[in-house]
DNA sequence: ACGCAATCTGTTCACGTAAACATTTTTGGC
DNA sequence: GCCAAAAATGTTTACGTGAACAGATTGCGT
C-alpha cells in the first residue's frame, strides 16, 4: 500500500477538505446555483425537471451543504447546547436521550458539554464556550455548581433547564419532585413506622433540596417527629457508608434515599449487617432506575419520567426559536409515581401481606 | 414589564441575532481587522500594547468569534461526532463523558447522536446527517446494526471506533474483552467449578460475539464441557429471565454473564427462588457499572476502563487530523482487569474463605 | 394570437472570518 | 546614524450559501 499519493485535496489553492459546493453542482446540472440552493433547501418550487436534474448531480457529486456557509448566511446552527453534569447519572443519560430524540425530529443536532469538575469556573467556562457559539439555544440539566447570575447567558439566547434552582430565572421543565416526595414518605406511614428517615442529596443540588423539604414537610403534617437527614452525595458509595451507621441503630425502620443508587448502597450495608429489608428495615429510593427493580430486594421508588421531560425540554426551546415567547417564567411539571416493590413493609417482624 | 421594544434585533437590514463582528471591534480599537483576528486566534504576533487595546474594545462590545464564520473560513469545525446506541447504558455514557472531556481539553466540542431505535436506516441517516456536515471527525461507539459497509462515509473523514465489529476497517479502541472474559472464566474453573455457564448479549454485537468466544476458548482448552450460551440482549429484564430457568436446574453452578446488568438480573431470580449466591450458584458479570460493588453481594466483574477507552479515542482522531496518518489497521487494547468480590466461591456448600 | 399574471430561474451581494500578500514600523549590526 | 532584516500592522480577497431583486418563461382568458 504506497501512501504517497493520498492526501492530494482538492485544487491546488482550494481550502482543505470541503467537498463539491453548490456551484459544482449548478454547473454540471447546467443551472444558477441559486437553483441549486432552492432545491437544496426546498424553499421556493423549482419546476420538477429541474429540481431532478440538480439532484442527480448532487449525487453524482456527493454533494452535501455546507453547514458552515448556510449557518453563517442564516444566522442559526440548527443545533442545540446541553450542559449536564454528569452523564453516567441515570436521570441524566435518559434526559439525555430524550433530548436528543427530540432535537432531532426538529432537525436540530445536539452539542454536549459535561461538566464533571465541580468547580463553578468550569461551569461559566462551558457555557462561556457554547453560549456566543454553534448554538441556537441551551439547555441545562443540571449544573450543580452554577448560580443563574454565573451564567451570564447572552440575553437572546433561548434557555431551557431542568435544574429546580433555576426557577424563575429561566423556563424549567422537571419531574415533580414534591408530589413524588410526598407520596414516598406517606407510604411508609401508611405502612405503620412512626418516622420516616432520610439520606439526603448533596446540599446544593436543588431537587435534593426539594426533595429534603417535603420530606420534612410531609412528616410535619402528619405530627410525626422529623430526625436530621443523613447527608450523601447521591453515590452508591454513600448510601453505604451511611448505611453502615443507620444498621447500628434499632429506631431506623424506615429510609427514603434522594436517589436509587444510594438506597443500593444502604441496602448493601444493611445486608451486610445482617438487618432484613424490608423486614426489619423499609428502603424507599428516587429515580426508578433500570436495576430498580433488579435489586434484591427489588425497590419501592419514586420514578422520574426522564422521557417526558426531556422532549418537553426541547418544545420549550423550540417555543422560544420559534415565536418570540416570552417564557421566563414557565415552569411546566411531569407527575412522579411512586412505584411499590418489595423493599416496603410494616415495621417489625409482623411480615405484611402484599396487596 | 412592556414586551414592545423587546426583540428589536440590530439593524434594519442586519441579519437576525448575530452580536457585535470582528469589524466592530477593529473600528473601537482603532485597527484593522485582521489585527483583531490575529488576537482572536493567536496566530501571529501582536504589540503588547496594541493586543491590551483590543482586548478591551472586545470585552466592551461583548464580542464573541462567530463560529460560523470561522468554521466557513478554516474549513473545520473544532466538532467531533459521536454515535452511541444506547446513552444509557454504563459502559457508553463513561465513555461518552471521556471522549467529552478529552475533547474539550483539545479544544472540540462534541456532537452527540444516539441511535436508540435499532432499526439500520436510521443508524445510516444519523450517519448521513452527521458525516457530511458540521464535524471534523466521528466516533462510533457502538451502532449494534451498522455495518461497516452501511456507513458510507466521506473517505477523508477521520473515524475511530470502540466497537469491535469494525476492527480492520477504522481505527479501533476498545477494553480487552478476551483478556477479561479469560479472566472471569478461569477464576471460576480455578474455584473447582465443573463448567461455567453463559449468558450472552445480542448476537449481532461485536463485543458480545468476543465475550462468548473467549467463553467458549477458555472452557475448551481447559478440557471442560461448554454448554449453550443463554442469549440475552444486556438488559436486565433477560438476566431475570434467564436466571429464573437457571434457578430450576441444579447442574448450573457458576455463569459468566455478559455484562453486570444481566447479572443483577440473574441475581435478582435466584434470589427469588431461594437460591444462594455466592454458595449456590457463583456469578460474575462484565463491565464493573458504579453499582456492581453494591449488589447483593457485591458482584465480581471484569472492570472497562471506559474513561481510557473514551480520551484513547479522542487522541486517535485528534492523529489524523493533525499528520495525515495512515492508522486504518490500528487497534488498540486497554487491559480488562477481573475484580474478585463476593459473588464467586467455590462450588456447592463448602464457604469458601475470603482471601 | 395577444397580453397580463403567475411561475420559475438567474444575477448580485453580504454574512464574518482569516489566509495571502503588501506595506509600514521597529530593531540591530557596524 | 545608516541600511538591511525582522516584526507589526494594513489591504484585498475568497470561503459557500441564500436573501433580495431582476429577468425570463409559461399559462390562461379572451
Amino acid at each position: 500500500m504506497s501512501s504517497e499519493v493520498r492526501g492530494a485535496r482538492r485544487g491546488v489553492k482550494g481550502h482543505p477538505k470541503s467537498g463539491p459546493s453548490i456551484g459544482d453542482v449548478a454547473r454540471l446540472a447546467g443551472v444558477s446555483s441559486q437553483t441549486v440552493s432552492r432545491v437544496s433547501t426546498g424553499s421556493e418550487p423549482v419546476k420538477a425537471e429541474t429540481r431532478e436534474r440538480v439532484l442527480d448531480a448532487m449525487r453524482q457529486l456527493g454533494y452535501a451543504p455546507n453547514l458552515a456557509a448556510r449557518a453563517l448566511r442564516q444566522g442559526n446552527f440548527r443545533s442545540i447546547g446541553l450542559i449536564a453534569h454528569q452523564v453516567i447519572r441515570t436521570g441524566e443519560s435518559k434526559t439525555i436521550e430524550a433530548v436528543i430524540e427530540a432535537a432531532r425530529l426538529e432537525g436540530y443536532s445536539v452539542s454536549l458539554v459535561d461538566v464533571e469538575t465541580p468547580s463553578s469556573s468550569d461551569v461559566s467556562e462551558a457555557v462561556q464556550h457554547l453560549s456566543h457559539q454553534a448554538i441556537d439555544g441551551l439547555i441545562i440539566i443540571r449544573a450543580e455548581t452554577a448560580t443563574p447570575a454565573a451564567l451570564a447567558l447572552p440575553p437572546t439566547m433561548p434557555v431551557a433547564v431542568s435544574d429546580s434552582r433555576f426557577i424563575g430565572h429561566h423556563p424549567a421543565v422537571g419531574a415533580d419532585q414534591i408530589g413524588g416526595s410526598r407520596a414516598a414518605v406517606q407510604h411508609l406511614l401508611d405502612l405503620g413506622h412512626a418516622t420516616v428517615h432520610h439520606i439526603a442529596g448533596p446540599a446544593d443540588s436543588g431537587p435534593a433540596d426539594l426533595r429534603a423539604t417535603a420530606w420534612r414537610q410531609t412528616l410535619t403534617s402528619a405530627g410525626r417527629e422529623v430526625q436530621e437527614p443523613f447527608g450523601g452525595d447521591w453515590s452508591a458509595e454513600a448510601g453505604y457508608t451511611i448505611g453502615s451507621e443507620i444498621a447500628q441503630r434499632d429506631d431506623v425502620t424506615a429510609v427514603f434515599a434522594a436517589n436509587d443508587e444510594m438506597a443500593a448502597g444502604l441496602i448493601h450495608a444493611l445486608h451486610e449487617a445482617g438487618r432484613r429489608v424490608p423486614d426489619d428495615v423499609s428502603v424507599v429510593g428516587f429515580d426508578d432506575i433500570d436495576l430498580a427493580a433488579h435489586l434484591w430486594p427489588p425497590l419501592t421508588t419514586v420514578r422520574q419520567e426522564f422521557h417526558q421531560i426531556g422532549h418537553d425540554l426541547v418544545e420549550v426551546i423550540m417555543r422560544q426559536l420559534g415565536g418570540r415567547e416570552q417564557l421566563t417564567g414557565y415552569h411546566g411539571t411531569v407527575p412522579a409515581p411512586l412505584i411499590v416493590r418489595q423493599s416496603t413493609a410494616a415495621p417489625r417482624k409482623r411480615r405484611r401481606t402484599r396487596r
